[in-house]
RNA sequence: GCGCCCGUAGCUCAGCAGGAUAGAGCACCAGAUUCCUAAUCUGGGGGCCAUGGGUUCGAAUCCCGUCGGGCGCACCA
């Protein structure tokens, strides 16, 4: 780290000093929380450079009206050095103008900083857990895995960046009924592998083609052992052999879109620790689970529905519609049970969970949070626990709908979509919109608009920075932040984008919302463009002008830390910064 | 029936934990290439922010109702 410091750091600091003076002089009481204050740039720059609603968002706690804190705040900012002029406007917003060299400071500071600009330290070191994807390792990854993906992954990142310390999870289902589906599905094409003639894959079991290559392998390791054979001597050893092979599978897939987990937490393996017994003796002792009986379900008709007493974890008492089994009749542990189970042992090992779920399981939000809220708080952590749920993709081709169903074995792949699109176009479309809200992804559409997609403005912006900077350097031109006092209007409006990188980056983090710095890519490419669309008309703008080497250094210095920021903001999105398009 | 999410321009979507005249892309119209990649840029038309109330100095944003769309509601995972 260097003490090289952003004027976003700058400006919240002096800010605060402000704050600090108030209360110091009794104009504020002392106190008052100041997590709302913001310094951003207003929305018309014609108010100045930047503006804080500082007076506004304290002034009813502090019991005075906002003109009056503003005309108080004002004062003390109007102080700041490298402050020209603060003026109260609207409401109660106080605009400040800033001395141009401050712009030029912050260039110097990207350059400075490089790959590090825009890290923040808001995270304080705090160890975040992120689990996502954690799809059933029963088959290859589809599309409907990608989103959740996309956005953990994203997520993870800019947690990093902004000074956590993060865990990437990935909890893998290995201990329930639809492993043995596998296994059986398994072993049927094993039978297959052996010459048998097994025909149709039967309903319940996994059709796939991706099932034979370790069914292939099976039957020539065990050759006819185990073709007649009760299922009771093979379904273990096909179970674990299928989910290894499943999980390679997976692990693969993944690796096309860019993703890598740190861990691989395995049910099977936390119920054979006893982790969800421990839970329910807790649970129990606590009165938080109890041997009861569910009332038969509703909105639903089931033909053999019959009341069997199960031990209920007390849900109800959260919001829940219904207390909820941890175990089945059979004895063994639902999802649910051994589910919470693992939750409180992540919680052991960070400060913070995160998890990313699709919108299918939102219905179990309640439960689990409050399972586990009780769990951390009965070992005496208060831990923070926050499942971010992601909308489901409708997927399209030429309008139609493309099902989906494993099952059916009639799914469209990750793969196949990665194939065909391109990875960055993947990550940066399930990037650009709020994952809270559902979406189409239309395979006709995506790829015939593959050369409007949003995607590509950025990478261009950046491929255009690669390209000026070689030009330069055939003519002899190189960056040089020597005479950056000669950069212009227009390059201050670049650099005043710019310099909202770390601000954004922050925010983005605290609301946990990756898809923010991808529309704020998408600014920063537009500013880049449009400066770079003024030297079409007037030469003297362009970054190159020949007869002019310390203003072209420094031109060719603007560029390249527009090019380092986008490289840092397209590294959190995971998308390549191409230099050549 | 109940719970959660969504409803902003013709289409696809932003709108940063209420704030200064609602934004972008696509599509449509009118322009810009003796130029460092036009995969770009400039300008224009187009919105009772689903709807009815409420909270307050101030609401697309918060709260409640209604309508519309999605997901879920088994000891599945």
């Amino acid at each position: 780290m260097t003490d090289t410091q952003t004027l976003h750091a700058a400006f919240a600091g002096h800010i605060d000093a402000a704050l600090d003076a108030l209360e110091a002089a009794g104009t504020l009481p002392a106190g008052l929380s100041r997590s709302a204050v913001a310094v951003e740039p207003p929305r018309d720059l014609s108010h100045g450079d930047l503006a804080t609603n500082a007076a506004m968002v304290l002034a009813k706690p502090a019991g005075t009206n906002p003109r009056a804190l503003a005309e108080a705040l004002s004062a003390q900012l109007d102080k700041v050095p490298g402050v020209t002029g603060a003026e109260i406007a609207g409401p109660g917003f106080i605009n400040l103008k800033i001395d141009p060299a401050a712009w030029i400071t912050e260039l110097r500071a990207i350059a400075a900083l490089g790959s590090d600009y825009g890290r923040s330290t808001i995270g304080g070191g705090k160890m975040i857990n992120v689990e996502y994807v954690s799809a059933n390792p029963t088959g290859p990854m589809h599309m409907g895995h990608c989103r959740g993906a996309v956005v953990g992954d994203a997520l993870a990142t800019l947690l990093e960046f902004a000074g956590h310390k993060v865990t990437r999870e990935y909890y893998v289902n290995d201990a329930g009924g639809q492993v043995d589906v596998l296994a059986r599905s398994v072993h049927l094409r094993y039978r297959e592998a052996l010459g048998e003639a097994v025909g149709e894959v039967p309903d319940g079991l996994y059709p796939g083609d991706y099932l034979i290559g370790v069914a292939t392998e099976l039957a020539s390791e065990f050759g006819h052992k185990y073709a007649k054979a009760p299922e009771a001597d093979w379904l273990v050893t096909f179970r674990t052999r299928a989910v290894t092979a499943m999980l390679v599978m997976i692990k693969a897939d993944l690796a096309l879109l860019g993703i890598h987990h740190d861990l691989f937490s395995s049910e099977a393996e936390l119920q054979a620790a006893g982790k969800p017994e421990e839970a329910e003796k807790w649970l129990r002792a606590h009165d938080l689970v109890y041997d009861g009986q569910l009332d038969a379900p509703k909105g639903k008709t089931i033909e053999d529905w019959e009341p069997v007493e199960l031990p209920l974890f007390r849900s109800t008492r959260f919001g829940d519609d219904q207390d909820r089994p941890i175990k089945k009749s059979d004895g063994s542990w639902t999802y649910f049970g051994a589910d919470l189970a693992y939750h409180f042992q992540k919680a052991a090992s960070a400060d913070a969970l995160v998890d990313i779920w699709g919108a299918d399981h939102a219905g179990t939000v309640k439960r689990i949070k409050a399972a586990v809220a009780a769990l951390t708080q009965g070992a005496g952590q208060e831990k923070s626990f926050e499942i971010k749920l992601v909308q489901m993709v409708q997927l399209l081709r030429n309008g139609e709908p493309v099902k989906m169903s494993k099952r059916s074995g009639n799914f469209v792949t990750l793969a196949d979509v990665v194939q065909e699109v391109g990875k960055d176009v993947v990550r940066f479309t399930m990037l650009t919109r709020k994952p809270e809200a559902q979406m189409d992804f239309d395979f006709a559409k995506v790829v015939e608009a593959s050369k409007d997609n949003p995607v590509f403005y950025v990478q261009y912006a950046n491929a255009r920075i690669a390209s000026t900077l070689r030009k330069g350097a055939e003519a002899g031109f190189v960056p040089s932040g020597e005479a950056l006092d000669q950069l212009g209007a227009e390059e201050l409006e670049l650099i005043k984008v710019a310099a909202q990188f770390p601000r954004l980056v922050e925010a983005a983090a605290a609301a946990r919302e990756p898809h923010r710095v991808a529309f704020y890519l998408y600014d920063v490419a537009g500013a880049f463009h449009a400066y770079w669309n003024v030297g079409n008309d007037r030469p003297e703008k362009r970054f190159i002008v020949a007869q002019d080497g310390k203003l072209t250094g420094a031109r060719l210095y603007l560029a390249a830390q527009i090019g380092q920021l986008l490289k840092n903001g397209l590294a959190l999105l995971g998308v390549e910064a191409v230099e050549e398009m």
